[in-house]
RNA sequence: GGAGGGUUGGCUGAGCGGUCGAAAGCGGCGGUCUUGAAAACCGUUGUGGGGCUCGCCCCACCGGGGGUUCGAAUCCCUCACCCUCCGCCA
């Protein structure tokens, strides 16, 4: 949600960001929502006006009452007044809702340094930078990976459906190898692990701007719950209504969840193995920082999302995401991509973006000195989050790296610790 | 799943339908005293929104929503959450 203030005093700035984000019926929800804001500000100061004589009156009755004095004129007076006041109060409800509705319809601004652009094609790759060169021939992943009995796709489809596929053997190990890779990386970047709920309910998914945004991309289940489509639902929702301490930001949190998202239209070679599914585990960093510390929050979590991948030999790049390929609530995007020999394609492993105050308008995390006992003036927090990194395709790269001629994968030598000097097989 | 009890400001905890944005205590902040600190004493101290003649003034908020009433923290309904007991259970 956006600062309702800036809204009204600087409508054209606004619908100039908001356009360049490309989201559809998100200008119109604009407009209407300057219309119905102004007439609610006229729609108030009559109703505000019509209370303070309600609760003038009031008081006046109840000193009549306790006098023993008349006050059955008052008290006709007031009926009538109180009618108009409740007549009011609903209009004023039904517009005020439909002023919410419509905030939700509105996209967080794109910072100025980011490229305006009209389709992911517009991406700018920021750098690229070279891993190891792949250890033997090129094949996809999948193919090894079955091969090896590390992925077995037709035993999740049994399970569950198509996107579901079971991890075994050898690559189960891989798969922790590379979780606990993540998580002690982020252990020593500071970064406080949580375990959180799997599922999240209604207000938490609207706070974070899953909904109403991206309805369509998560499993709901009976309860009103949804399942989450990343962590950052349930991590972020963690300081929802609170103030924090303003001594104790940044607030720096991972995690290590499965995923859920129901990827629905998707087919052919985007979804062969383990290049999307419908479950999948991802280490993911959430960040709440002061509002003038939000854009270098975002530099030190994409730096640290990179660090993992050149440590772990592959091949990889930081795209900054343009105007139009950013999601709803994001102020800045940075995707990493790992370059996938056996497929000759890159796949992302790594969105980090800042959300601004956007967000925590939302969540109503605010901070100020002392925190909610303390004093001194509240303002919203920044807040991040960022991959760090999704499993699977980090997987596949490493597979599709390393995989050796005379069968099994090397371990890259970040991964020694957790696996020992291998090869795997 | 069944039965009962609860939800008030940063915390504890009072609140006969009217003088309640809400007692009291704690905590926080400012001050007096002190070489300094503590103690004591005095003052002050919620959030959000609106108006403005920038000194203030007004509105809303006592878990959420709805209702009764001239008037609701207080009465009624409903939902959520918490606690206790029973049942079930990794």
């Amino acid at each position: 949600m956006l600062d309702p203030t800036l809204l009204r005093d600087h409508p054209d700035d606004v619908r100039r960001g908001v356009r360049t984000k490309r989201i559809d019926g998100a200008e119109a929800a604009l407009d209407d929502l300057l219309l119905a804001d102004e007439e609610h500000r006229l729609l108030r100061r009559d109703l505000e006006a019509k209370q303070a004589r309600r609760n003038t009156d009031s008081k006046r009755i109840g000193e009549l009452k306790r006098t023993g004095e008349d006050a059955s004129e008052l008290i006709r007076g007031m009926g009538e007044l109180s009618s108009e006041v409740k007549r009011l109060e609903e209009r004023e409800r039904a517009l005020r809702e439909r002023i919410e509705r419509l905030h939700l319809d509105i996209p967080n601004l794109p910072h100025e340094s980011v490229p305006v652009g009209e389709s992911e094609h517009d991406n700018v790759v920021v750098h690229e930078r070279a891993g190891t060169a792949p250890v033997g021939s090129v094949r996809p992943h999948w193919d090894t990976m079955t091969s090896l009995g590390w992925l077995d796709a037709e035993a999740g489809t049994k399970i569950a459906g198509t996107g579901f596929p079971v991890v075994r053997g050898t690559g189960v190990r891989l798969f922790r190898a590379l979780e606990r890779f993540f998580l002690d990386r982020l252990a020593e970047a500071g970064f406080a692990e949580v375990r959180v709920p799997l599922l999240a309910n209604e207000t938490s998914a609207t706070a974070t701007g899953q909904l109403p945004d991206k309805e369509g991309q998560m499993y709901r289940v009976e309860d009103g719950l949804y399942l989450i489509p990343t962590s950052e639902v349930a991590v972020t929702n963690l300081h929802r209504d609170e103030i924090l301490d303003a001594a104790s930001l940044p607030l720096r949190y991972c995690a290590s969840t499965p995923c859920f998202r129901r990827e629905a239209g998707s087919y052919g070679k985007e979804v062969r193995g383990l290049n999307r599914v419908h479950q999948f585990d991802k280490v993911e960093m959430v960040a709440f920082t002061e509002p003038d510390e939000g854009y270098a929050m975002l530099e030190t979590m994409t730096e640290l999302a990179e660090a993992m991948l050149a440590a772990l030999g592959l091949t990889y790049r930081r795209l900054l995401m343009c105007t139009a390929d950013m999601g709803f609530t994001q102020a800045k995007k940075y995707d990493l991509e790992v370059w996938s020999p056996g497929q000759e394609r890159w796949l992302e492993v790594s969105s980090i973006s800042t959300l601004t105050d956007f967000q925590a308008r939302r969540l109503k995390t605010r901070s100020r000195p002392g925190g909610a006992s303390g004093s001194g003036k509240t303002s919203l927090v920044h807040t991040l989050n960022g991959s760090a990194l999704a499993l699977p395709r980090t997987v596949a790269a490493i597979v599709e790296t390393y995989q050796l001629d005379a069968g099994g994968v090397m371990v890259p030598e970040a991964l020694q610790p957790y696996l020992g000097e291998g090869p795997l097989v």
